[in-house]
DNA sequence: AATGTATTGTTAACGCTGTTAATATGTCAA
DNA sequence: TTGACATATTAACAGCGTTAACAATACATT
C-alpha cells in the first residue's frame, strides 16, 4: 500500500497529477492495472495515502527556540517547503479529506506550537485551520503555474493588460502584478507575518502576560 | 456563452460539480452534446466562465462605512457568502486560473478597500492573495463535506477517535473537533479577525523599513 | 515431497468521460 | 429559388476508473 503511494508520488513528480492514471501507475510498476486494486480500494484511497505520505515528510525536529513564534513560523515554512518539493503537492494534500496518522500528527504539532504561542485549545484549532487554508491556497496557486515562471509572468500579465488598461482599475496594473504577484516567497512571508500578527492578538486576548505587546 | 455557463451553474446546483458532464449539460439544455462546442472551446473554458459568473454575483454596493476595516470585513464576508450560495462554488472559482473581467473587478475592489485600510499597493496585493487563499480554503473545506452537517460530524469524528485516542495527542481530541472544527461560521469569523489584525499591523508598519521577516 | 489455500498476476470488457468528423437541418439574403 | 451560413445531429475515438473471470505462483500443513 505505502509502496504504491510512493510509486504514485514518483510518477506524479514526472508527469504531474493529471498524468497519474491507474494504467500509467501500473506501467511504472511493471504490472497490469487491476493488480493495483488488490492493494487499494480505489483511486481516492490511493490519493489519500499519497497525501498522508507527503505530510509525513514534514520534518518535526528542532522547533525548540525560546520564542514560540519562531518555532511556529519555522513549522509553517517547513510545511510549505514540503508541499513544494512534491509536484502538485498542495493539490494532493488539499484534495484529501481523510485524516490519517501523519496528518493528525502534523496537526497535533501545530496545535502544540499555537498553544505555546499563547492560545487556548479552542482558539488554537481555529488558528490552525486558518493557517492551513493559507498555506494550501498559496502553494496551490504557485504549483498551478507552468514550470518556467518567466513564461507564466509574460503570458498572464499580457492577457491581463487588456482588461486592466481600463481607467476603472486604479489599484491594479500589470506592472504591479508582474513585480509582486509572482513573487511567491515574498507573498508567503508577508501572509505569514499577517497570520502571526493575528495569533499574537488572539493570544493577548486570552489573558497571558508573558507576551510582549509593545 | 454566458447562457451556457448559467445553465451549467444550475446543473451543478442540482447534481454537484462531479455531475457536470458535457452530456448532462446538453441534456439540461435540450440539445446534443457537440452543440456546446459551437459556443465553448472546451470544458476548461466553460468552468472559467462559470467561475467569473460566480464572482460577478458578489454585491459591490455600500461599503462606505467610515471605518475602513468594517468595509473590508463586510466585503470578505460577501465573497464567502456568494461562494457558499453556489454548490461547489469554491472549487469552481479556486480551480480557475483565468482572470476575466468580474474577477479582476472584485480584485480591484478588494485592493481599494485594503489601500483605504492603510496599506500601500504593494502590501495590498499580497494581503489580497492572503485573504483569498483563506476564503477559498475555508469555503472549500466546508463545501467538501456531505450535505447534512450532522452526518459528517458523526462519521469523521468517529474515525478520528481511533487515532486520537493515543496519548501522543495531547492537544487534539474528538470532543474539541466535534465542537469547533465543524463550526464553519465561527472558524471564518475567527480567521477573519486574525487577518484583520495582520492588516492593521502592516498598515501601522507602512513606511517603516525594519520589518524583519527572517 | 505432495496437496490445498491464499495471494498475486493476467486478459477482456463495461460504462463513462471529453472531444472531433461527417453530415443533416434550418434560416435568411440575393 | 438558390445559395450561404449558422446550428443541429449521429457516430465514433481514445482514454478513464473499475470489475469479472481466470491463470500462475507462493506457502503452510499433512
Amino acid at each position: 500500500m505505502r509502496q504504491i503511494a510512493e510509486a504514485a508520488l514518483l510518477l506524479v513528480n514526472r508527469d504531474g497529477l493529471d498524468g497519474l492514471t491507474m494504467r500509467a501507475l501500473a506501467d511504472a510498476m511493471d504490472v497490469q492495472a487491476p493488480v493495483i486494486y488488490r492493494h487499494v480500494a480505489d483511486k481516492r484511497q490511493l490519493l489519500d495515502e499519497m497525501a498522508d505520505a507527503i505530510v509525513a515528510a514534514v520534518p518535526l525536529g528542532g522547533l525548540d527556540d525560546e520564542d514560540a513564534y519562531v518555532n511556529l513560523a519555522e513549522f509553517v515554512r517547513r510545511l510549505r517547503r514540503t508541499l513544494l518539493r512534491y509536484r502538485d503537492g498542495a493539490r494532493i494534500v488539499g484534495g484529501s479529506y481523510s485524516a490519517k496518522h501523519s496528518t493528525l500528527r502534523g496537526a497535533e504539532t501545530l496545535m502544540e506550537l499555537l498553544v505555546k504561542a499563547g492560545l487556548d485549545r479552542d482558539r488554537a484549532l481555529w488558528a490552525m485551520t486558518t493557517l492551513i487554508s493559507f498555506i494550501l491556497g498559496e502553494t496551490l496557486e504557485q504549483q498551478g503555474l507552468p514550470d518556467e515562471p518567466g513564461e507564466a509572468t509574460a503570458t498572464i500579465t499580457a492577457s491581463l493588460g487588456e482588461v486592466l488598461a481600463s481607467p476603472d482599475f486604479r489599484h491594479l496594473d500589470t506592472e504591479l502584478m508582474a513585480r509582486r504577484f509572482f513573487d511567491f516567497d515574498g507573498r508567503f512571508e508577508f501572509g505569514l507575518a499577517m497570520m502571526l500578527a493575528g495569533v499574537r492578538e488572539q493570544a493577548a486576548g486570552t489573558g497571558r502576560e508573558d507576551i510582549d505587546l509593545s
